[in-house]
DNA sequence: TTAAGGTTGTTAAATTTATAACATAACTCA
DNA sequence: TGAGTTATGTTATAAATTTAACAACCTTAA
């Protein structure tokens, strides 16, 4: 399978997700403009991107649901899970893990990591918490993979540098600051404050029309 | 001033947060390659966003930092500023007005709403929190533009009809569930786990290839 | 059975976004 | 001063992404 759009990765992310939330009020075929609606894009998207992963439905009377969810998951999931770590469990951390919570999925919170004495070797929002010096030795000894990145925007680039060398391969920036990482890393960004200004801009722009 | 590309508003939100940086570091002037360089992308794209919104520098010493900042503020900004709340001030309502602390910027943070009767007529994070159901009056009188949604998803879509009514102009919505709203509103969305999702799908296939 | 309607998969076109190319004009240093 | 260097603004090109168009074919209803 060839590498697919970003965009695409992340609808079929949120495909899944509908198609569970479906699954769960116990329909069992959904139409792609349902789906569509529900997520409101066009069908034609929805269509287009189950081309890419070569899926498709013999009958016209809508996608089956178990088996779509299914097939999305070999796409996006790996076969063996990835375990995963938050770096610094303020608040922000706190909140991804609760957003984690209960979704059993391939993705394995396994630890989280702070300097903060008061949370080091407790369990914080379900998730053991271990010193950010001990960084290493965890995150191998846990097979960690994957980084969501919190801390405060003064650690930001010597913590990106550190776990890269201790091999994490996929990390998610929530400091702002601009990381930047060698090839074979992959780094995905998310600034709030430039979300909202964003906002704001259009807004403006809005109301002067 | 004609509507910008989404991209580049958002670059040009970056870009005056990494002036700001430059300008507390004693530097007056940078060049379109040196602000690219801070952001990991190209001084083309840097010179491109400013053709956009009009600026140009005469002198061929780099960009006057703080001539830009005041023309980024210049397109970006309301005059006026615009007031903002959070609603539903959990641990990610906190993440986001710890985010904002100590900013100071065209964009007021007035006030958060719950439910919890443990918060409500509190400050938290130094915010006042109201209850929900005294948002239309809280809304109106405070006169509040932009809400940033982060209550569970049971209560996404209700809630989103709800301030859309009273007034509400813009969304960032962080809450796992597709939003409409009707025209004239303008809507953010943001899915931490799609974003996982995604950081796992191309830590799978660089791992493949 | 067959015609009508509706859904799908896919190619083609349009739009959005990023990159390259390049002429212009300030700066440098002899 | 003046040739060479370098940064800029802008047009042109390319790449990514979305939307449209449409033929194929299942379903349904008479």
């Amino acid at each position: 399978m060839n590498k697919l759009p970003g965009k695409t990765v992340e609808r079929l992310s949120e495909y899944r997700r509908t198609l569970l939330g479906c699954l769960s009020e116990g329909r069992n075929y959904v139409f792609s403009h349902d789906l569509a609606a529900m997520l409101h894009i066009t069908a034609v998207q929805v269509r287009r991107d189950l081309m890419l992963i070569g899926y498709s439905s013999v009958l016209r009377k809508g996608y089956d649901i178990k088996e779509l969810i299914q097939t999305i998951g070999t796409i996006i999931d790996s076969e063996e899970g990835i375990n995963v770590a938050i770096i610094g469990i303020g608040n922000l951390g706190r909140a991804v893990t609760a957003y984690f919570r209960g979704k059993r999925s391939k993705l394995n919170m396994v630890a989280s990591f702070d300097n903060d004495p008061q949370k080091v070797n407790k369990v914080i929002s379900g998730i053991k918490c271990f010193h950010i010096q001990d960084m290493e030795s965890v995150i191998k000894d846990l097979n960690i993979k994957i980084a969501i990145l919190s801390v405060p925007a003064d650690y930001a680039r010597s913590t990106c540098e550190t776990i890269v060398r201790f091999g994490i391969k996929g990390i998610l920036n929530f400091t702002t600051i601009a990381l930047n990482v060698p090839s074979g890393v992959y780094l995905e960004e998310y600034d709030m404050i430039t979300s909202i200004e964003k906002v704001a801009y259009f807004v403006k722009e809005n109301r002067i029309k």
